[in-house]
DNA sequence: TCTGGGGTCCTAGGGCGA
DNA sequence: TCTGTCGCCCTAGGACCC
């Protein structure tokens, strides 16, 4: 059997977590740059909808008393941590699916006494971390989201634990569940399969694998047969990461290249930096480009292109170079430009790194890298630049609404007046 | 005025060699 | 030598996830 173990409105909870006087009140976390609406706590859920900009809920915000936090990554990825850790005591077979969700593999309990395992797991996690889960336990992975969204929906009566054991509880649950509710079934499928007469998850097990596998390839195939009750989809337990990536809007609309240039170098150190942590190397780049797709009023443009590397590397020097070779070929003078990213692609360990004949990354570049990472963790983040990245820039990310890094930070922990 | 960021996987379509 | 076909690889982009 699997289980799928989901923290309930999981970043509220994590602020909850440290003012337990938010207990009830609702919450909303916004995006970076205090963008959109992230997360709600279920408070909060019938005055605001979620990924909505922030700017036009200020009213609402305001008349309902909602208490406002900017996302605080540290917080989240450090409780995240110590869910999963303490979901790991219970099977060695864990595949951690985000930073709130985890697929739990779960052999040898007896049928009967699977629902009290899953009680069992949800009173250590809360007790150990204070984050409040449902769990969803069936034989299939796709099943299993299903039996979660049923312990989350209807809590009070299955206590946030819901298994489908047996064929009776598989349709009704699939009958039950909304066709554009379904894991894997985006709004674009969604409107396509409503438009065939396929509105819940059982119509659609109802096709046959031929109809499904033309129209929806083999990814829509193998969600049939998990939700059909075949297990197709299997645990991914060790996720080695395929992409690096950092991208951002920026602050304004920037036309010139010089602007855009810093940002990209900026955005290349960034991952040069994420691959260093991981002992990682890139072996191919991407550099994306793209106007305010929100403007409609001005002319639009995106383009993407993989720059190869000649040798692996995860040098700030080398891969800011590359990065701007890559920009050199997409930038087209006359857009107001509003974000851009860079993707470190095709990623090898760094001790497999092989030597080519001829061109291979600068050795001294090692210790200087890290040298560079030394001086940074010592002095705060990003003091060490390249002469290409802007000395003036501080990262001014707006967070208006920031809670203490309790976890993580010593000088940010909780006080406690006595 | 102000609209996030980081991922994965798949397919279509072109280039190219057998 | 020319041409058609097949399969592989690559890129760009779509769709989905949280």
């Amino acid at each position: 059997m699997y289980a799928l173990v989901d923290c309930n409105n999981f970043y509220a909870s994590c602020e909850r977590v440290f003012r337990p006087d938010l207990k009830g009140k609702p919450i909303v976390i916004l995006s970076n740059n205090d963008g959109c609406v992230i997360a709600r706590s279920n408070e909060a859920k019938p005055y605001i909808p979620m990924g909505m900009p922030a700017f036009k809920f200020r009213k609402e915000f305001k008349g309902h008393q909602i208490h406002v936090f900017s996302s605080n990554y540290p917080l989240y990825g450090d409780l995240s941590n110590r869910v999963m850790t303490t979901l790991g005591t219970f099977t060695p077979e864990i595949e951690v699916y985000s930073i709130d969700e985890a697929f739990l593999k779960l052999e040898g309990i007896k049928n009967n006494a699977i629902e009290e395992y899953g009680n069992k797991m949800r009173n250590v996690v809360t007790k150990n971390t204070g984050i409040p889960i449902s769990i969803g336990i069936a034989p299939t992975k796709a099943l299993a989201k299903v039996a979660n969204k049923i312990a989350k929906k209807f809590s009070d009566r299955t206590n946030s634990v819901y298994v489908i054991d047996d064929e009776e509880k598989r349709i009704k649950a699939l009958k039950w569940l909304k066709i554009g509710d379904v894991w894997g079934i985006g709004r674009r499928q969604a409107i396509k399969l409503e438009d065939r007469g396929i509105y819940t998850a059982y119509d659609f097990t109802l096709k046959s694998d031929a109809w499904v596998r033309k129209r929806m390839s083999v990814v829509g195939l193998r969600l049939k047969q998990d939700l059909t009750g075949v297990p197709t989809l299997k645990l991914d337990e060790v996720k080695t990461r395929k992409n690096i990536a950092t991208t951002r809007t920026f602050d304004g609309n920037y036309e010139d290249y010089e602007q855009v240039r810093e940002r990209v170098v900026t955005f290349a150190i960034s991952c040069a930096e994420k691959l260093r942590k991981e002992a990682s190397n890139c072996n191919a780049l991407m550099v994306s480009l793209r106007t305010n797709r929100h403007r409609k009023d001005l002319s639009q443009y995106r383009k993407s292109i993989i720059v190869k590397l000649p040798f692996p590397t995860n040098s700030n020097i080398e891969l800011s170079k590359f990065a701007i070779q890559g920009l050199e070929a997409i930038f087209r003078v006359g857009y107001a430009y509003k974000r851009a990213g860079i993707i470190a692609m095709d990623i090898t360990p760094e001790k497999e790194q092989q030597l080519a004949l001829f061109n291979n990354s600068n050795p001294k570049h090692k210790a200087l890298m890290k040298a560079v990472d030394q001086l940074n963790l010592a002095i705060g983040e990003q003091k060490v630049k390249l002469a290409s990245q802007d000395l003036e820039r501080t990262w001014k990310m707006k967070q208006e609404h920031l809670s203490p890094r309790y976890t993580t930070r010593l000088d940010e922990i909780i006080t406690i007046h006595v």
